[in-house]
DNA sequence: TGTACATCAGTGAACGCGCGTTCACTGATGTAC
DNA sequence: TGTACATCAGTGAACGCGCGTTCACTGATGTAC
């Protein structure tokens, strides 16, 4: 039985790392492709990947490794999401409203990978992993900038908010929330994701008297 | 002996929906125990509820009928806590935040049968199975009480909503996103979760001018 | 009444499958001499 | 310069496991006659 359609060939020498790229690549699209994350077995992330399960010792200890290299990845995009969206704007009402179109962009175009960072059901048994305290790290990153955002708009008086973190926390959890349902309910009617967003925004964040 | 189709269908003999009660509760159980929607193998469950994996065959056609009858269940328990949270409430703003009271308490309380109703990743290779559409239907149909709960404080005059079921879902978004992080993120800092759900319903349904 | 028998609620063994992981290996490539 | 050899980037076979599902069966129980 031929496990791999082709042959692969080779790296060139010291070039091993590649293949390690071209891991979590596979595993990656595989997510994208069926959505869950239990697809992502070692053997099927082989397949994809054009090599044999073994070589994939080569470069991660185990199963939970690959999907751990495809979380951090996912955080990198998040965070890489919302400063593009807010870099370079002044304005700090402005600036709060691009940053959490930037947060629900990335959740609404690669809602696997957002999945993959919050949705994650902990384990009981196990110890935290390193990678849920990224996860933990992520939110809490991305929840300053949000808490930064609406204590700026405080200050420059566009914002009646007496509490920032609690209401960041509110907002947080409306963004999250219409990411997550509007990605599993896609035949909800839902109104259209920049008003959603708008609303959320104005209305939580931006009090006025 | 060559196994004739009755016309009729026989009844049970009387013991037999009692085992049925039982392997739903051992699953139910078992999703409580370990919060993985993937724990709930067949033969777990079998192990769990002390009989053999074949037994459960007499009662469900495949490992996925049990899941559903989980779901189901978790179907009737969330409507059940809305529903009796706002029973003989006459005032519409005390009834809406009793309603979403009782929903949030039910996805904080038991956040894995939460978790199976609206949190399951929808599968792109087969159609869509009764079950999903009953989440559909649980979705709407909360989601329905909702938007009639805002309705109903925009017509005594206690809202300024203009667009209730838009408000609807800013608010059901707002919901489902707090009892998802709450759960998944249990070492974040979150305020208190009654002050969350009453920051929520006071900011997105009933805007005052 | 006794008894044969259908029905019921399961059991126990077995199957083929994909999985994670291990182990010994292989063939190409760069390097020391 | 040629050649022996270490290193590298993988392969291929095998393992034990738990899984979903099937099949033939069993022992208790209610019922017809």
């Amino acid at each position: 039985v031929i496990e791999v359609e082709s042959v692969r060939e080779r790296n060139p020498r010291g070039q091993g790392a590649r293949l390690r790229d071209e891991i979590v690549e596979a595993a990656t699209a595989l997510l994208d492709e069926t959505g869950r994350e239990d697809s992502l077995t070692l053997r099927a992330v082989a397949r994809r990947a054009n090599i044999t399960a073994p070589s994939i010792y080569a470069h991660f200890a185990d199963r939970e490794a690959i999907l751990d290299a495809v979380i951090e990845q996912a955080f990198l995009g998040l965070i890489a999401s919302v400063e593009s969206h807010t870099a370079g704007i002044a304005d700090p009402v402005e600036s709060l409203h691009a940053g959490c179109q930037g947060y629900v962009d990335f959740a609404t175009a690669q809602p696997r990978h957002y999945r993959v960072l919050f949705n994650r059901q902990p384990d009981p048994d196990e110890p935290r992993t390193p990678v849920e305290q990224l996860s933990d790290l992520t939110g809490e990153r991305a929840f300053g900038l949000l808490v930064d955002g609406i204590a700026a708009c405080v200050e420059a008086g566009r914002s009646g908010s007496v509490d920032p973190f609690a209401d960041a926390a509110v907002l947080w959890s409306a963004m999250h929330g219409f990411a997550m349902l509007y990605d599993g309910l896609p035949h909800f009617p839902w109104p259209k994701p920049d008003y959603m967003l708008a609303t959320m925004i104005d209305r939580i964040a931006l009090i006025h008297d």
